[in-house]
RNA sequence: CAGUGUUGUCAUC
């Protein structure tokens, strides 16, 4: 099993659940390895992955007709899988199937109901179990509160990220880059610069050093609101001292010009990076052409989306 | 270090 194991995984993991599956039977039938719950869960996270919920059930059935108990992976990796849909209904039913069957949420199985419930902008509901981990003696980690960090401050409520994040250290629990990440993010896009620069200095303080995504965050938003000659030192700056900047990041700075209409400036970029190592991806086209298109020049538009294919 | 949760770009919604 520990040999097929990993293979199982990497296939779910590519998406090529039926290859996994046709391996799974092999590891039985021609080599009389009998599965355990990891094998199992694996399956099942492939089944949830690409959608197939209905095999997933029925599949979770058989393994237990075999004898094979489900345990808080199985079931966590599910319930996640129904949070990131949206269907946090079923969820809470995985949760009480998983009481059922004696096994107590963790950590990663609260965080992902927290999910669940922001992406539904159920902020009280998020809170409120927020609340019953600390009471249930499941303290929230990190990424409890990066994952509501992330959603106030995508419904604007970045006043309210940062009072999460004051009680977040209050906890003495230590943030990481994607908490800097999400607050700046949130504070540069409702134009909020000085508080934002403050916080890089806090993560610095902290030894936590800013990556390509905090600085296309804050690229993003030079570029959204039309501040392309700070967008373009800073892309330098990132050039020259890194953390270097990705295809995102060049995205970024297209779209930026895009929204001035400045298409010259933006053919450059676009140019630029086919002569760096980052090749113009689908999004690099798509964002330039849809430029072209509002400034008027459909013609130019064609061409790309020719190049394109 | 055999399996689970969070962050940046276009369009769609």
């Amino acid at each position: 099993v520990y040999c097929f194991s990993p293979v199982i995984n990497r296939l779910c993991e590519e998406g090529r659940v039926n290859e996994a599956f046709g391996l799974f039977e092999d590891m039985m039938t021609k080599h009389g390895v009998w599965p355990n719950v990891v094998v199992c869960t694996s399956l099942i996270h492939g089944l949830c992955r690409t959608g197939r919920w209905r095999e997933a059930r029925n599949f979770l059935g058989s393994m237990i007709r075999w004898g094979i108990s489900p345990d808080v992976f199985t079931f966590t990796i599910v319930l996640a899988a129904l949070c990131k849909e949206g269907r946090v209904r079923e969820a809470l039913d995985v949760l009480e199937q998983m009481s059922n069957w004696g096994i107590k949420p963790h950590v990663i199985t609260y965080t992902s109901l927290i999910y669940g419930f922001c992406r539904l902008g159920e902020f009280g509901k998020a809170i409120a179990l927020l609340d019953k981990m600390k009471s249930d003696a499941v303290p929230p980690d990190v990424i409890t509160f990066n994952v509501l960090l992330d959603a106030l401050c995508k419904v604007g409520r970045v006043k309210e990220a940062l009072a999460m994040y004051r009680l977040m250290m209050q906890r003495s629990t230590r943030p990481d880059t994607f908490t800097y990440n999400i607050l700046i993010y949130g504070l540069c896009h409702s134009g909020q610069w000085e508080e934002a620069m403050r916080l890089l200095d806090e993560m610095l303080h902290l030894k936590i050093f800013p990556d390509t995504i905090t600085l296309s965050g804050i690229l993003d938003a030079f570029s959204e609101q039309g501040m392309m000659e700070k967008a373009r030192k800073l892309f330098e700056e990132m050039t020259r001292r890194g953390p270097k900047p990705d295809i995102i990041s060049y995205n970024t700075l297209i779209k930026g010009y895009c929204l001035l209409g400045e298409m010259d400036k933006a053919e450059e970029v676009f140019e630029e990076m086919a002569s760096k190592g980052d090749l113009p991806d689908i999004i690099s086209y798509n964002t330039l052409a849809i430029g072209y298109i509002k400034a008027d020049r459909i013609y130019v538009a064609f061409k790309l989306v020719e190049d394109a294919t």
